[in-house]
DNA sequence: AATCCCCACAACCGCCTAAAT
DNA sequence: GATTTAGGCGGTTGTGGGGAT
C-alpha cells in the first residue's frame, strides 16, 4: 500500500528553481516558518510539489548553510564519519551543521570516493597498512567498517545497519567534541560556492536585496557568523523566527556542547531529528573511544597532507 | 570554431518511518 | 489494529559548464 508519489499531479513544475520561485518560497517561510510543506504550494501558488519545496529550502535556501569549498578538515570528518556510519548522509551532516546531507553526499560521490580509490591504489603500492590496524578509517572505499560494539565488519551499504547504529551514536557529545577539536569552523572562513545561483544565505540575501535596496555589501562568505545577522536583514529576521521557535543560528562552537538531536539547532529546521533510531546515549567504551579518536586524528592529519598539494607522502586515500 | 566528453551538482524518485485518523 | 499520509532520507539521474580534441 505504497503511498503514491506526491508529485505526479498534472501541472507540477519540475526542474531548476527560478529566483522568483525562491523569493516566493523564502517569503512564505519567513512569514510562516518551515514545516507543513503540504500547505506551501497551496498557499504560495507555487507549482511545485511540497517535497520539492522542502528540499529547496533545506538544501539551498535555509540560512546557515555553506556550499562548496570543503576544507581538508571537513573532508577528513566526512571520510571518517562515512567509515563509521556508512552512507548515512543525514547523520554525517548533523556533525557538520553548515553542510547539508545532499551537499555532503554529492561531494562524497564526486570527490572523496575518487580520492579514496586513487589513494587506496597508491597506498597499496607504497604503504601497505599494518595488518593489525583497526580499519575504521579510509580503510577502503567505505565498503566496510568496524562495528564498534561487535568488533565486526559491517557493510554500510547494507540495508540493515541496525548493528551499526548504537556504535555510531553511542556518545554523540564526545563525538561532537572530538570533531570540534578539528573543527575548521571557528577559525576558517569558508567562501561561498562558485555556483552562479542557488546558494543559501547568499541567495536569500540576494533575493531580499532585491526588495531592500539599502542592504550593505556582504561578505562573499556564505558561512554564518554572528555578525552576519547584523549585515543581513533577512538573516536577522530569520533569526527572530528561529528564536521564536526556540532555536537560533548559533555559531558552530555554540552548538558543540549539546549533541544531536538537540545539538544542531539548525538541523531542527531540516525537520530532521536525525538519527531517529539513534541516540542511545551511553559512555564510549575505551575501545570505541580509542578507535574513534585515533581514526579522527589520522584522517585529519592525512587530509592536511593531501590538501597541501604535496605528493611526496603517499596518502591513505 | 565546432564538437565531444567528462564532471559537478541540483533536483527528482522511491522507499521507509512515524504520526494521525 | 489497520490505513493513510506527511516528512525524511539515500540513491540516482538530468543538465549545464568547462576542458579536451
Amino acid at each position: 500500500m505504497g503511498r503514491p508519489p506526491c508529485c505526479d499531479k498534472v501541472g507540477i513544475k519540475k526542474g531548476p528553481w527560478t529566483p522568483e520561485e525562491d523569493i516566493i518560497l523564502v517569503s512564505y517561510i519567513q512569514e510562516h516558518g518551515p514545516g507543513n510543506w503540504r500547505s506551501v504550494p497551496i498557499n504560495t501558488g507555487l507549482m511545485r510539489c511540497s517535497k520539492s519545496c522542502r528540499l529547496r529550502w533545506t538544501n539551498y535556501l535555509r540560512p546557515g548553510i555553506r556550499r562548496g569549498n570543503f576544507t581538508p578538515h571537513e573532508e577528513g570528518i566526512i571520510v571518517h564519519l562515512q567509515s563509521l556510519l556508512g552512507n548515512r548522509w543525514a547523520a554525517i551532516a548533523s556533525y557538520l551543521p553548515q553542510r547539508t546531507d545532499n551537499d555532503i553526499k554529492n561531494y562524497w560521490n564526486t570527490h572523496l570516493k575518487k580520492k579514496l580509490k586513487k589513494n587506496q591504489a597508491i597506498g597499496a603500492i607504497f604503504a601497505p597498512p599494518p595488518p593489525s590496524e583497526p580499519s575504521i578509517i579510509p580503510t577502503t572505499t567505505g565498503a566496510g567498517h568496524v562495528d564498534l560494539h561487535h568488533g565486526m565488519i559491517v557493510n554500510p551499504l547494507s540495508k540493515d545497519n541496525s548493528l551499526l547504529r548504537p556504535a555510531a551514536s553511542s556518545n554523540t557529545a564526545e563525538v561532537t567534541q572530538l570533531i570540534a577539536r578539528h573543527s575548521p569552523f571557528a577559525a576558517t572562513d569558508g567562501d561561498s560556492s562558485s555556483s552562479p545561483y542557488a546558494s543559501s544565505m547568499d541567495n536569500i540575501s540576494r533575493l531580499l536585496n532585491g526588495f531592500m535596496k539599502s542592504s550593505p555589501p556582504q561578505n562573499d562568505a556564505a558561512d554564518i557568523k554572528p555578525s552576519a545577522t547584523e549585515v543581513n536583514p533577512l538573516l536577522s529576521s530569520f533569526n527572530q523566527y528561529h528564536m521564536a521557535g526556540g532555536t537560533t543560528l548559533p555559531a558552530f562552537n555554540d552548538m558543540l556542547p549539546s549533541p544531536p538531536p538537540q545539538q544542531p539547532a539548525l538541523m531542527g529546521h531540516r525537520g530532521y531529528d536525525e538519527p531517529k533510531q539513534q541516540h542511545q546515549q551511553g559512555p564510549l567504551s575505551p575501545i570505541e573511544k580509542w578507535l574513534f579518536e585515533e581514526a579522527a586524528e589520522q584522517v585529519v592529519d592525512l587530509m592536511d597532507l593531501s590538501s597541501d598539494g604535496c605528493c611526496s607522502v603517499p596518502m591513505m586515500f
